[in-house]
DNA sequence: ATACAATATTTGTATATACAACTATAAAAT
DNA sequence: ATTTTATAGTTGTATATACAAATATTGTAT
């Protein structure tokens, strides 16, 4: 790589360029919900637990998702995830508590504080996804959240295999 | 929002799909470089320092570039850059010294040290570059590689209007 | 039934992230 | 020339991130 451009590099580079969009649209998201006192991770947090919520009491007997299952859902790892959550516990926007069947599972559930929480967001969280998505122009949006999306299915695969 | 699917809002979500994608790349990345001692975020950084200091060398008198100037280049607040750069300085791998014009401003350049990391490193990067680019495709990864760098710029500049 | 293995979550440690406030320096205004 | 304003970078504080190790609990094998 004598002749290398170095910046030729940086811009091919998916781990470097995908961080600059994270933390940009990270920072973007976290100035429009400053308003609620909640960030866009912590914020994606309680709506993965509301989704997952609404989506197991259809279809198992359980009604509330794990941990582990929020961080498989988010794709972090259950540590980073542990101390996220403890932080939205002190709170009081969810609860963890044991599940009947074990004392080592834990259940995660919004508090009523919690929804109300989630309910006050949305607004803010639905006015900047538009203006971005109009920004963005919408084709390229969506092609960015839907390729994003394959992305992660092919990348979650290919960690399996490592 | 009464009957909304919470999960719906999850997966159009920008903010959480990309940072979900910055998150597993970032994880692919550091695994892949682990036996040369530095992540992607700091190889990313050096790579930059690298590339910035050939593009002045050529274009203007000056032969390094400052901290705000990587700063931009990689779309981070300039207080998180002057934490990275302490560290990798601290490494011996880059040296911040005052220009001669100016005891305010700071030029920032690999020491040999430093160079010689990135070039160990280069190997590992290319490998799981090539890796992931056919695992994902070519078309999808030069997709998201190029949307990833127009979006960047569409919000660099929507970030300038708040 | 007891020992062993597997699983779920938390804690130790190190790095990353950014806003706000601060320090130091340079530039501009008078 | 002195005061004021602007700029470059660092530090205070809080949160995010993940690997490795620890803890606690459940499941399995004998």
């Amino acid at each position: 790589m004598s002749e290398t451009q170095f910046l030729d590099i940086i811009d091919s580079c998916l781990a470097t360029s995908s961080r600059i969009l994270a933390r940009n649209i990270t920072r973007i998201y976290d100035a429009a919900l400053q308003p609620i006192g909640l960030n866009i991770n912590q914020l994606g947090i309680l709506l993965t637990i509301q989704g997952l919520s609404q989506e197991l009491s259809t279809q198992t007997l359980t009604e509330y998702p794990k941990v582990s299952l929020i961080a498989l859902k988010l794709g972090m790892d259950v540590s980073t995830l542990s101390r996220n959550l403890r932080n939205l516990e002190s709170q009081r926007l969810i609860t963890l508590e044991n599940t009947p069947e074990s004392r080592r599972v834990k259940e995660v559930r919004l508090t009523k504080n919690g929804l109300e929480k989630v309910m006050n967001a949305f607004p803010l969280w639905q006015e900047i996804h538009d203006k971005l998505k109009s920004e963005l122009k919408d084709s390229v949006f969506q092609a960015l959240v839907g390729q994003i999306y394959d992305a992660n299915h092919v990348i979650s695969n290919l960690m399996e295999e490592m």
